[in-house]
DNA sequence: GTCGAAAATCTTTTT
DNA sequence: GATTTTCGAC
């Protein structure tokens, strides 16, 4: 390659192991990079290198762990350089695959227009599969749809069947092993049947595209010569597969992780795959930064020390630069209503010091542990914005309204037929199979016979039925517009269904309208939708108010690759976090760790650790406070944490 | 066949 | 403590 006039001063804005890696271009690279090393700068510089040495962004492929990652890597690269910048294919493996699939459905058995099922609709359909074949009904307790959907994720992500997983993790289940291999075939029957796939199959069949059609595999290993890949230590065997047969023709991949930071193995990702890097790619050039550019020497003290009690140990150190600093501090609070007020005067105080809402941040393990803390920051008059947890598009009435627009653009689609015609008054599951049977059968329900209904009382609600989805499916009809239609149909029922609280939810469908308007067709609002849920939170907001000040709330899982001037992590009991789910599994106890090491190294400047002395025993049916006191978190009362870590304040509120 | 009420079940993290 | 499944009355 001809050395290119370059606009920007590498050697100035990074350090040595930055540069090394922002400078390599051809040939598989590992980055090892700690929490707070510049792992996104030397990303945005990367892609950024590149493109100044004439290679054409449409040929570079960025994969993140969300769309919103990638684009606001993308939108600071072109800060950096230049508009070409924003020309780089990226985004999750998940929205790349769905990308890329539906282009190519006809080569895997698919037809184009299938539909996405998120993780409810999915489990409707293992649970409708279930009752069909009267497996309920036996003497010994079934799998329920939701472990059956963890069961058959963990064997797709895993690349192995559903008898290794159970025998592994759900040995209560071993003996029905047959049974549950004949739903996961009908499950997966079914799917291909109705066009339809799950999170999983986005990545399956994209697998299988690449591994059968060498021709489809050369194309796109051609189109995307330059892969990057964030967060590396989260992506499990079936990605890292893609990955490998998406680089076949060059073999440039470049992977950006740190092994101490793995937190997702529930869903396949196993740290040491990060290890297996330089064997599946051979020749592969190893980078490792630990210099930390976030936060100050206390706080990395304490996440040095936290991690250092791992059983495993991980591959470096960090240090920092940044002097001065106060340590960590820890409060013991009685209850976990004064750590909700705790936290509501510090963030209060901390703004009178001119430290914005927008630069803090409050961590919490499990999506419900903020609940309380929620309610005593409305008291406060604290804007939030809460990520993780319960989505948006997971409340059953948006389910409904998004069930109609499912249904109409798939009449195969069983689950959403089913779902919206048992909101009918007068039809039940039986109704709803014969209809929906009839729906599948003609193709939609605009060419079903008059004479299945005529005669009784739900007659008119079905002739309405059949004007909305015409409506919807003229193809000039713009999402909004179909969000509408479906509300007029719906409006009824919804205040029949949910008569006791429809007034709070009636918002809800207002911000699916407000959301529709980002779209024009039905399908790209659909599948944005399942690809990317909505926050809860932030429905109803608008692009426009992103200025105003607001507080981050975020489960730890959530709060990945992010940093906040002031930190703090709630519930630091036994239990809590580390979450009692994982007392059995040693392996899984060590993730917890990695989860509070992640937490921990969100902070820049403050880090606030909270415990609540008492937690109300009749939350906590799972054993971890029969006596109704509770221990710390294991993780800090090992070594000396408590007495030289971290300084201990009193709530004094 | 439908639909409300009582009983059983399990509590996490995400695309 | 809330959701989901099953049961039994209409």
């Amino acid at each position: 390659m001809s050395p290119a006039k370059l606009s920007i001063d590498y050697e100035k804005e990074l350090n040595e192991q930055q540069l090394e890696a922002v400078r390599h271009i051809d040939g598989p690279l590992l980055v090892i990079a700690g929490a707070g090393s510049g792992k996104t700068r030397t990303l945005v510089y990367r892609v950024a290198f590149l493109v100044e040495n004439r290679i054409k962004a449409q040929n570079i492929l960025l994969l993140t762990f969300t769309r919103k990652a990638a684009q606001e890597m993308l939108r600071r690269a072109s800060t950096l350089l230049d508009e070409r910048c924003s020309d780089v294919a990226g985004g999750t493996y998940h929205s790349f695959s769905y990308l890329i699939l539906r282009k190519y459905a006809d080569k895997i058995g698919f037809k184009r227009g299938f539909t996405v099922l998120d993780r409810s609709d999915s489990e409707d359909l293992i649970n409708l599969i279930r009752a069909d074949m009267g497996l309920s009904l036996k003497e010994t307790r079934f799998p329920r749809k939701d472990t059956l959907g963890d069961i058959f994720s963990k064997a797709a992500n895993c690349l192995t069947d559903a008898t290794s997983i159970l025998e592994k993790q759900y040995p209560q289940f071993f003996h029905l092993a047959e049974d549950i291999e004949v739903v996961r075939k009908r499950y997966e029957e079914t799917k291909k049947d109705d066009n339809l796939m799950d999170y999983d199959d986005l990545l399956v069949y994209l697998k299988e595209l690449l591994e059968k059609n060498p021709g489809t595999r050369e194309r796109l290993s051609s189109l995307y010569r330059y892969i990057m890949v964030d967060e590396y230590q989260d992506t499990n065997k079936i990605q890292s597969s893609i990955t490998s047969l998406l680089a076949s023709g060059h073999g440039n991949v470049m992977a950006v992780g740190d092994d101490s930071q793995s937190i997702y193995s529930f869903r396949g990702a196993n740290f040491k795959n990060i290890m297996d890097f330089p064997s599946l790619f051979p020749g592969s050039k190893i980078v490792t930064i630990e210099k930390n550019y976030r936060s100050t020497a206390p706080i990395l003290s304490l996440t040095n020390e936290i991690i250092s009690f791992a059983s495993e140990k991980y591959s470096k150190k960090l240090r920092t630069d940044i002097k001065g600093g106060r340590k960590p501090l820890f409060v013991e609070t009685q209850d976990e209503n004064e750590q909700s007020r705790f936290v509501c005067y510090k963030i209060l105080e901390l703004r009178e010091e001119g430290v914005s809402l927008n630069n803090m941040a409050v961590l919490f393990r499990a999506g419900w542990h903020s609940n309380d803390l929620e309610l005593e920051l409305r008291k406060f008059g604290v804007p939030f914005r809460k990520f993780g947890g319960i989505k948006f598009t997971e409340a059953s009435h948006v389910k409904d309204v998004l069930a109609y627009l499912k249904a109409f653009k798939n009449p195969r689609d069983a689950v959403s037929w089913f779902r919206i015609l048992k909101l009918i008054e007068g039809i039940g599951s039986k109704t709803a199979q014969t209809l929906h049977a009839e729906i599948g059968r003609k193709g939609g329900i605009e060419k079903i016979e008059k004479r299945l209904y005529s005669s009784k009382n739900y007659r008119s609600d079905m002739e309405e039925l059949k004007k909305t989805a015409s409506f919807v499916n003229d193809e000039t009809t713009r999402a909004s517009d179909a969000v509408r239609t479906v509300l007029d149909f719906y409006r009824e029922i919804f205040m029949r269904v949910y008569s006791e609280d429809y007034p709070k939810r009636a918002n809800d469908l207002d911000s699916l309208a407000v959301v529709a308007e980002r779209y024009s067709s039905v399908e790209e609002f659909l599948t944005d939708l399942t690809l990317e849920p909505i926050e809860k939170s932030q429905a109803g907001t608008t692009r426009e108010n992103d200025e105003d000040e607001i507080l981050t709330l975020s489960t730890v899982h959530s709060a990945k690759g992010l940093e906040w001037h002031s930190v703090f992590i709630l519930q630091l009991v036994d239990g809590y976090f580390p979450s009692s789910y994982c007392f059995e599994e040693p392996e899984e106890m060590e993730e917890e760790r990695r989860l509070l090491y992640v937490a921990a190294t969100r902070a820049k400047r403050n880090l606030y650790l909270v415990k609540p002395g008492y937690l109300n025993p009749a939350r906590n049916y799972f054993g971890f406070s029969y006596y109704g006191t509770s221990q710390v978190s294991r993780f800090l009362s090992e070594g000396r944490i408590l007495q030289d870590f971290v300084e201990r304040i009193s709530a004094d509120v």
